[in-house]
Formats: C-alpha cells, sequence, structure tokens
DNA sequence: CGAATAGTGTCTCTTAGACACTATGTC
DNA sequence: GACATAGTGTCTAAGAGACACTATTCG
C-alpha cells in the first residue's frame, strides 16, 4: 500500500477480478461438484468452474452469490466461504486475472439448471474430475483441489456437514456425507454415539422417516453449535 | 470466467491488486507484528501492514516476498502463506483495490529496518494492535485479526513454530513461541515429553546452551516433519 | 423367518494434562 | 546453600475405535 505509484490512478497495473466458486453437493452417496459447460472462448464447450467477473462496486462474497444464481440457478448456497485466491501470470491465457475462489454447499442443485444466460450446469464426481489432470482448464484442476482439502478440514471442527442435508434427516445421512467428503467409511454405531453426545450439534425432532428398509431412524434437526469441540478427526 | 465481457478486454472492470503480509516475530517472548510507518496519503505517518502493487508479470507469492524485502529489509522469510483476499469495494478511499494477505514468520527482523524506500518498519505488539480498533488503517485491523486465527492454527498441526526459533533452539524456546502465539501458558514437563515424542519434530544437535540460568538446555535443530500428527491441540 | 438399518453398550488403547521428582547449572 | 531451569516419570481422565448386542422395520 506504500508504492509510489499509489498516488497516481493511471500508474497501477489494471487487473481483472473473477471469484470462481467450487459447488459441493451429495448424490447418491458421492461427493459431486457443479460445473459449467463453457460457452466461449478459450476451451469452449469444456468443463470449468462457475464464476465471473466482479462488478466495480460490489464485494467478492456478493459477487460469488450473484455468479451462482446466474451460472447455476441456485438463490443461496447453505454454505459460502472464501479459501483463496490464484493470481499466476499466465493463468488465463486472455488477460492478468486474479480470482478469489469459493466453495459452497448445496443440500440439492435444481436438476435444470442453467441460469438466463448460455451456460449449462453440471453435476460430476468429483473423483472423477480429480483423476484427469485436463478435466478442467485454467488453474481450475488445482483450484477443486485445494476446495475439498478445505472443505475436510471444515468437516472436522464445524458443523457445515448438515448444511449437505435437508432440514429434517437421520444421523445416518450425516454419516454419508462425512463419508463421502472423506471418502472413507465410519462405523456407524461409535458415528452415532459421537454425534449425539457432541453439544449442540443436532436436536431431535421427535419423528422418525418411515418408508424405508430396516428399522425407521429418527429424525433431527440442525443444533446451534457451529464448532465440533474436542474436532470430529478423519481417520488417516 | 463465462461472462460475456470475457471477451472484450475493455470491458471488463479494472482493479488493483495488492498484497499483504501480516510479518509475525517473537521478541521478549511476546508475539508482534512488523508495521511500516506510511509515507503518503491517505492516512500519512499512520501504521500499516506491509504491502504493495502486484507487478503486472508477477505472481501473488512472488510479489509478496519483494514488498516484503522492499518495506522491511527482509530477504526472505521462514514462512509466508497466504490465507485470503479482502474486497469491500470501499476498503481503500483512492480506488478500487483487492488484496492478497499472507502471514509471515521471521525469526529475527533486522533491527535498522525499512528499504530503499522511504517506509519504516517498527515491530509492535500484537495485542497492542488489537486492543486498538483504531491503530490500523484500511481494513488491516481485520486483516491482522484473520492472520493470527490462521498463524494459531497453523501451530496446531503443522512444525511451523519452529520456524519462529533460531538454527538451534532448546525445547522451552520452542515453548515459548507456542505460548507467545497462543497466548497461554503451556506445562512445561508435558510440553517437553510431547514435543520429543512426535517423530520428526526435532532433531537433537547433542550440544547444550551455556551461560543461561538453571540447568543448561540441550539443543536441537528442526525434523523433517512437517505436519503434527496428532495435532497439538491447544488450550481453549 | 431373514435381511437391513438403527440404536446402545462394553472394552481397550492412546492421549492430554496435573503434578511430583530428579538433574544441573548460576548466584 | 537457594534458586532457576531442564529433563523424566506417574497417575488419572477423556476420547477414539473395534465390536457385540439389541431394536424395529420390510419382504
Amino acid at each position: 500500500m506504500t508504492a509510489p505509484a499509489a498516488y497516481d490512478p493511471r500508474a497501477f497495473p489494471p487487473f481483472a477480478v473473477t471469484v470462481d466458486i467450487v459447488v459441493f453437493t451429495i448424490e447418491d452417496g458421492v461427493l459431486k461438484v457443479a460445473l459449467v459447460e463453457r460457452g466461449e472462448e478459450p476451451y469452449w464447450g469444456s468443463l470449468a468452474l462457475p464464476g465471473g467477473f466482479v462488478r466495480p462496486d460490489e464485494d467478492l462474497h456478493k459477487a460469488a452469490i450473484r455468479e451462482l444464481a446466474e451460472e447455476t440457478g441456485l438463490r443461496s448456497p447453505e454454505h459460502l466461504e472464501q479459501f483463496g485466491a490464484y493470481g499466476d501470470p499466465d493463468r488465463d491465457p486472455r488477460m492478468r486475472v486474479v480470482t478469489v475462489a469459493y466453495w459452497a454447499i448445496v443440500p440439492d442443485l435444481p436438476e435444470p439448471v442453467g441460469g438466463t444466460d448460455a451456460a449449462v450446469a453440471r453435476k460430476v464426481l468429483v473423483s472423477d474430475v480429480l483423476a484427469d489432470r485436463d478435466a478442467l482448464q485454467f488453474d481450475h484442476h488445482q483450484i477443486l483441489s485445494d476446495a475439498l482439502t478445505h472443505a475436510r478440514d471444515a468437516l472436522e471442527d464445524t458443523t457445515v456437514a448438515i448444511d449437505f442435508c435437508d432440514d429434517e434427516f437421520a444421523i445416518s445421512d450425516l454419516r454419508k456425507v462425512y463419508e463421502a467428503v472423506w471418502g472413507v467409511e465410519l462405523d456407524q454405531g461409535n458415528f452415532q454415539n459421537k454425534v449425539l453426545e457432541i453439544d449442540g450439534f443436532v436436536e431431535p425432532t421427535g419423528s422418525r422417516r418411515t418408508g424405508g428398509r430396516g428399522r425407521p431412524p429418527e429424525l433431527y434437526r440442525a443444533g446451534p453449535a457451529e464448532r465440533i469441540d474436542p474436532p470430529f478427526r478423519r481417520p488417516r
């Protein structure tokens, strides 16, 4: 903030600033990410993270919400959190762009996604995307990978996993979230005990879910707690 | 990345992009942050985080290293890590600036700091700066506060605390780092046991430090480990 | 009935932390 | 000697996880 150039508004190097959002959702028990088909060059037709330019009078968080709505039709995500900025000089072949990256949780992405614009959103298995280093253009592979790291960490000491679930959910639903994001299997009994022991994690609704196989589970809603202490460590 | 404006280089809203660095060091057993006296308006003479404009052909990390060298005379920090981006439209009264924030560790800041430029760097108690909400201009109070949170978290599951120490250090030196950053007192015996039990955290040099009061401590150097597993939790 | 899922309890191993005790230097 | 700091050990409580057992539904 102290470079002499600061005095002269014409002297600072102009950058484009964008936001990119890694939208996670769980479908069929596996973690997916919402990607849009690029409707323009470069990389026309290939998949990319939803995102776009920040407007001159808009803060970064609001820009992320707006782009998410425009490109995926989502009104508002259950969780939206910034985790880093990416600004290598050659990360975008067109111009110098610094992007601010967010990760988001939506419990259920609307099916016929795609806003008023041309972009068409698809839900893709995170594991598939990460397995193919060239599935995403720009540095979006790295951004997705970093987002997954942040999401995994977040599940360890916050209650955000609940944001993947519907308003009322069974403990096993919550367990499947942890299993999908962490990519591990968790012991059903131990998980149940642990979640119920953590103060304010979940609250009983008093009702049960009927119709499935097996004993009908009791249903819970989100409790007031935001942090899990001691943290819920994932197996290594 | 899919806004139609992307096609037209003149259509994207131009931003200034800066980096700001929160440089932590420990002096007299307390955590300090390096601040520079602003040599320009606005807020001439008041304190701010070192930082400045990213150059057109420079990546963010290198920009942070360069600004650090220019403004504090540091050749290279022991640790430099990005932790967020700040871009509220009115965070800088002069123009629209998005800043990418880093936190850094230096074991020993050179005393007659201040580079070739006008900026004069000072080490200030972090607790003092945070206690006075108006000590820093822009959103630097928030940035410092967030940096401290990240540093505290980093000490829990990485070995970066060693970067605050000299090449050879006593276990008690390391303990004082944790105490300064976390703002707590730790049991001397338990800390010693724990550090020595963690594989690859520290390696004995075979020598001792002489001259102080009390039993001369054995000296250690950094081990190969980068992560502490299980994490070293700070008392709540 | 058996299969499937939910819910509860028990046991063991590890870790965190309080704290006592010993070791070795300076004044 | 007193004092200060370093280094080691012991005990206890809490948590993690393996696993067994019970409960309740459907087909």
